[in-house]
RNA sequence: UGAGCGGGCUUAAGCCAUCGCGGUGCACUUAUGUGCACCGAGGAAAGUCCGGGCUCGUGAAUGAGCGCAAUACCGGCUAACGACCGGGGCGGAAUCUGACCAGCUUUAUGCUAAGGCGGGUUCCGUACAGAUAGUGCAACAGAAAGCAUACCGCCUUGAAAAAGGUAAGGGUGAAAAGGCGGGGUAAGAGCCCACCGCCUGUUCAGCAAUGAGCAGGGCACGGCAAACCUUAUUGCGAGCAAGGCCAAACAGCAGUGGGACGCUCAUCCCCGCUGUUUUGACGCUCCUUCUGGGAGUAUUCAGAACAGCAGACUGCGGGUAGGCCGCUUGACUGGUGAGUGGCAACACUUUCCCGAGAUGGAUGAUGGCAGCAUGGGCAACCAUGGACAGAACCCGGCUUACGAGCCCGCUUUUUUU
RNA sequence: GUGGGUGUAGCUCAGGUGGUAGAGUGCCAGACUGUGGAUCUGGUUGUCGUGGGUUCAAACCCCAUCACCCACC
């Protein structure tokens, strides 16, 4: 399951579009901002926050993030622009991964 | 032998498989993908403390002056540096040494290197120009603290009070007018002498800093420039978000249109659509005192005001969003392996190789094997863990963080002698 | 990438011309009160972020370093 340039969100003025009008969903660690797009596909990106360590943490918790969007991202519903805002309390794998699906339940995201 | 601290060098946990990401090349497709091959974080990429390359700016980045800042023993190295290398001076430690003072004793051409003075060797450290260009500063204590002074003392005179001489000894202080020993003296004093220090002159060695020697001077010329300052040298400012190229949209400027009469040209005139309000004209209806006047009014035409809608196409310069380049082969000095010169930093010759280039920002996940550390276990084995830390235009240094291995130095535990 | 600031008592801040560190608040004790508060009196509190250096002497001067904060593009 790949997860190629397209599926990333990548202009800055769709990201500032999403965090001032998507809806907004957080739990410990994480937060997520959501809205429609009309390309009829999902599109992601991972915000690591200011107050990280150091730039290794903050960019291992965006890796491990996307890891887990590219392993669960098949059975979600399409055509949404998505932002995961990741905090410095969680990097694990698993708890990445836990908080992310929790997100996305709430969200409706299940197909 | 174990542990700790400091310094230097090497390395940055290895191999395999699957999925995923970024780049380059080739092929096919085509405007974006697919396939194959190869490559894909560091010694500090960090801090941003210095120095450059590169780019733009100003008339220029060449020269002179002022201001500001940095640097400051000498020589070398370098593109450059406050870095680095070598040398010198100074300071400290260890050790050896002259038995000069001091100490001890068996009292002699004796012993002692713990103390003072002098000499040598090794190691470590060192922001180390100028205090005789000038201005300034030094609390308290002390008699006196900057071209100074005499408190207790010592000596002479004197019955005493006191006067004179003196700077050994005491005391104050961070610092008190060379140190130390001998001679000398009323007591003392570079007053005289040896050694050391200082100043002046000179000779030799060295590129130089400086060192060694000789002669002279008995000798104040104190400390602080990481106080102001003086002298010398260096420095223009901004930074790859530099800078260059392409370029939507909005606004701006210019042009293109239609109408009279078939065509062409010139001049002049007019100019979109809808709605509402209002004014005027023509028409119609009604009243009337009837060549006239008045009232009402659908529609049409013209004008004015207000509101709404529509505002196209082409070109232009500037240029926003966005994109591309700059961008990775590089200071002949990148990496690697040899060789030559140099004490070294470093320089030169040569073989082979090209080893990141992202832009919401590529290095991740899973599994297996081997190995390391810690804990448990007799063992097999089991569990846990992976130092510091992430390229962002590129280099040379410095500093800071840090796992493992090796080497050196110091401290210390245990054991043995 | 560039530039600037701060670190002093438990807390908020002074002190910066080198000469031996203070204010408010807090805390402790006493007085007052039936008790508490308020008030009054007295006391207490510091390796001046860390490490070096200069100096007779450093919170102050110089260098390095650590942590935090701010601004601009």
């Amino acid at each position: 399951m790949s997860f190629p340039k397209a599926e990333k969100l990548r202009e800055k003025s769709d990201i500032d579009r999403l965090f001032r009008t998507g809806a907004r969903f957080s739990c410990k660690g994480m937060a997520l901002r959501i809205a429609k797009n009309t390309l009829g596909k999902n599109r992601a990106v991972f915000v690591p926050v200011r107050s990280f360590r150091g730039s290794v943490e903050r960019n291992r918790a965006k890796r491990v993030a996307r890891e887990v969007w590219r392993l669960n991202k098949a059975s979600f519903a399409q055509g949404y622009d998505l932002a995961f805002v990741l905090y410095p309390d969680a990097v694990d794998f698993e708890i990445i991964r836990s908080n992310m699906l929790f997100l996305l339940r709430k969200a409706g995201l299940f197909r």
